[in-house]
DNA sequence: AATGAATGAGCCTTCATTCAT
DNA sequence: AATGAATGAAGGCTCATTCAT
């Protein structure tokens, strides 16, 4: 990947984060990259190119964050690194970024990947069955849930206070 | 308001809700309404005037439902009741359709509007008060992020079975 | 004529005088008359229809300050006379508008009509040869060419001084 | 400056002198331009900017006239100069078009730009000064109006002889 | 790899005009 | 006579995309 090519990501990444997929325009993508527009599609195609290839990058990432929740051992464990995404998720700098395109995306694109997220809930699933919890899988469910929950006010609520929050939900699941 | 304006409203709430504000044209809203585009503008100044009247109409309908909730004064009924939102989130018809729109615009315009909660946040403080909980605060301010989390839930993701969910939920929080 | 005809016509001679034919919307002119925009197309056919109403009564008006140039004996008072054109011009009310729509279609639809003037052309000839100018004809000519060139910075020319000029012209034309 | 572009702005030129800067719309200029719309406004922002380019490029072409004005030291040959101004007027090209234009959105804009004129105002007058005329100002600012004057007669007036005009004007002005 | 000119379709909006009441 | 709903065409402008260099 050359150094425009990352500007370009970078541009997108966070254009289409605060703006949304379909209200950015290619134009736009380019002025804050500083190229040329025609280079975008060079690069990658198509604007949706330009979105797979977005999302592809995170991928990685998801995947690698998760492997580390789902390798856990410790069911407590399990359930506290879970609940560390949503500390991720507040972060103040590109991985922000992501998160925010993530759910920004669902709600334009109305694909929620399931798959994406189907080995944490098999993680979790057992990480509540092995606590002794009457309905592990609809534990599991409603802790994501809480997730979904976490960001949306995060990303939306001028004065929410994450932190705060993920403290008393935390205590909440502590045996 | 003539047969044609409502016919107009009808087809923005929901090509609004299923396809975003901004992606939506007013063209196509036209089209689905069966009418030509130039009354749209005609009748609601602007593509923006036609999203006021879709959100006044629908403020109305919040107030009643908020209302039943805040002069309830069983504290376990008032939780049960703000439970019967995501109930009717649910429903198949016109209302889930306004509270999809609602969703995704907060999404697309990143305005979560506090005031708009911050009755029922008032009424569940109160009544988690009454039922003795910890801390009623962070309580009330949980079960609005649930509310959210329900319906992140319900309309991005295909297999979610709402219902039992709210089941579920309740169950946990009946004394 | 009805009231309303009167309105419309008077709400278009001003709107058409100051912001142009093309460039008056319909509905702009039903606004400030007061009337619905249905009733213009009732009445007047068409906006072409409109202006030909307008022209149609300022050309009684002309015609009747004309005459009045024609029928003049004194060739001196003939000269003076079509400087008093001037004056009115400059005058401050509904006259002022109809002489400015004049000059402003002129140019909007390039339509000089020569044969409105020529009766005074005819009579300024006269006056001038009677006075013993050495081409009376030119004499004529140059003087209707000073009035458009008056009218032109008499309304386009923030501070031009109609009075003084036509003062000024006047004595170079007194014997 | 591309070949295109120079395309547009002639063909928006020749449009807006003919039929105005309201009423000629962008497509009618790009047709005739033989582009594609868009181009102009990638090329020129708004319609507004194109008048812009337009006039820019005028205005240095005055410069250059009004120069040779200011710059003549022979009071006789200043006025005869400004008189050339109505004969370039009238000459059958490009030129014309632009001039057509001044005068045409002279009356459109309702903005008579004394500035532009100042210099050549100035010029007339000192003229007249040396000339031993009784009023120079007025003097200076009769030639102006008859410029306007003889420029309102050449576009609008199917049979006006500018030749022969500024001949007899040229010769009262001459010793 | 990179630019910038160029395009055609589509966007929101306004316009003159018609029609039912 | 008068209204106001309704229309279809056109307006200025933006967009994603292609192409020559």
């Amino acid at each position: 990947m050359t150094e425009k090519q990352g500007k370009i990501l970078n541009a997108a990444l966070e254009l289409f984060a605060e703006e949304g997929y379909g209200t950015t325009s290619t134009s736009k993508i380019a002025k804050k990259a500083g190229v040329s527009e025609g280079l975008i599609f060079r690069h990658f195609t198509n604007k949706e190119g330009l979105l797979d290839a977005i999302s592809k990058e995170g991928e990685s990432r998801l995947k690698v964050l998760f492997a580390n929740i789902v390798m856990e051992a410790d069911p407590q464990e399990v359930i506290n690194k879970t609940f560390r995404i949503a500390s991720e998720i507040a972060s103040d700098n590109e991985q922000s970024h992501f998160w925010k395109l993530q759910y920004k995306l669902k709600w334009e694109t109305e694909r929620y990947d399931e798959n994406k997220m189907e080995p944490v809930r098999q993680a979790l699933t057992a990480a509540f069955k092995k606590l002794n919890y009457l309905s592990p899988e609809k534990e599991a469910e409603l802790l994501l849930l809480l997730l979904d929950g976490l960001a949306t006010r995060y990303f939306l609520s001028d004065n929410f206070e994450m932190g705060e929050m993920i403290d008393f939900l935390s205590s909440k699941y502590q045996g």
